[in-house]
DNA sequence: GCGACAG
DNA sequence: ATCTTGTCGC
């Protein structure tokens, strides 16, 4: 089970400079390791959309042969802005009633946005991971700390590099004439595990199946 | 001070 | 993320 209790004090800080603080603190518990996939069999993908002042979050469960095993949704006020580099401020909360309302256990999530790719090491899928303690990835659509090489292939994965040459995560080319999907670790997963799974999880799509059908039915879930 | 800037 | 139809390209 989930602790709320002890949660909610990490995803509602009153000002930045807390916020900032909230995630050093929790960057001190990140930890990042091999994922053993032999024992992998649930794979979670998570998202958010919004209606007005609502949050919509979504947790879709797949198992390896990309079928959909369970879904579920929940809905709740928004009551943080959007700021770069303080997204989990804003959707870790509606995100985390997902998985307290989930049935199965997940044995990694996919999040849409970062991981480590992050300037305190902690994007929303680490963020996330560190408070459920959960293996999870950072899916983003863009770059939102370090630089990278555009790969010019399909299936080619360059380096994204934050301070100092360090590698934060991949900038991989998923599909043609799309622009490429940024990859990073965010909690008890590394580089190259992230890379595996990802391209494990492609159908064809320039996202891994899970995030893709999050992002789908956090729209197709608006109107019911 | 200026520019960058996940969803 | 959201406001929004058709249209060009693979
Ligand atoms: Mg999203």
């Amino acid at each position: 089970m989930v602790d709320v209790k002890t949660l909610s004090d990490y995803m509602e800080p009153k000002t930045l400079e807390e916020a900032e603080q909230i995630q050093k603190e929790l960057a001190k518990r990140l930890a990042l390791c091999p994922l053993d996939f032999s024992q992998i069999s649930l794979i979670a993908g998570v998202d958010v959309s919004y209606i007005d002042d609502q949050a919509l979050g979504i947790v879709v469960l797949i198992n390896k042969e990309l079928e959909i095993v369970e879904v579920v949704s929940e809905r709740m006020k928004v009551t943080f802005p959007y700021i770069p580099g303080f997204l989990a401020f804003r959707e870790a909360p509606v995100i985390i009633k997902c998985f307290e309302k989930l049935k199965n256990r997940p044995d990694v999530a996919l999040f849409d946005g970062q991981g480590i790719a992050h300037p305190r090491k902690l994007g929303i899928a680490s963020h996330v991971g560190i408070l459920l303690d959960l293996p999870t990835i950072g899916i983003a659509k863009s770059v939102l700390y370090g630089k990278c090489q555009k790969p010019s292939t399909v299936g080619q994965a360059t380096l994204l590099k934050g301070q100092d040459e360090e590698v934060l995560g991949y900038c991989y080319l998923s599909k043609k004439n799309t622009k490429p999907i940024i990859i990073s670790p965010g909690y008890k997963t590394d580089l190259d595990s992230s890379l595996h799974i990802v391209k494990s999880l492609l159908n064809g799509f320039k996202l891994p199946e899970p995030v893709r059908l999050a992002h789908l039915y956090s729209q197709k879930f608006k109107g019911s």
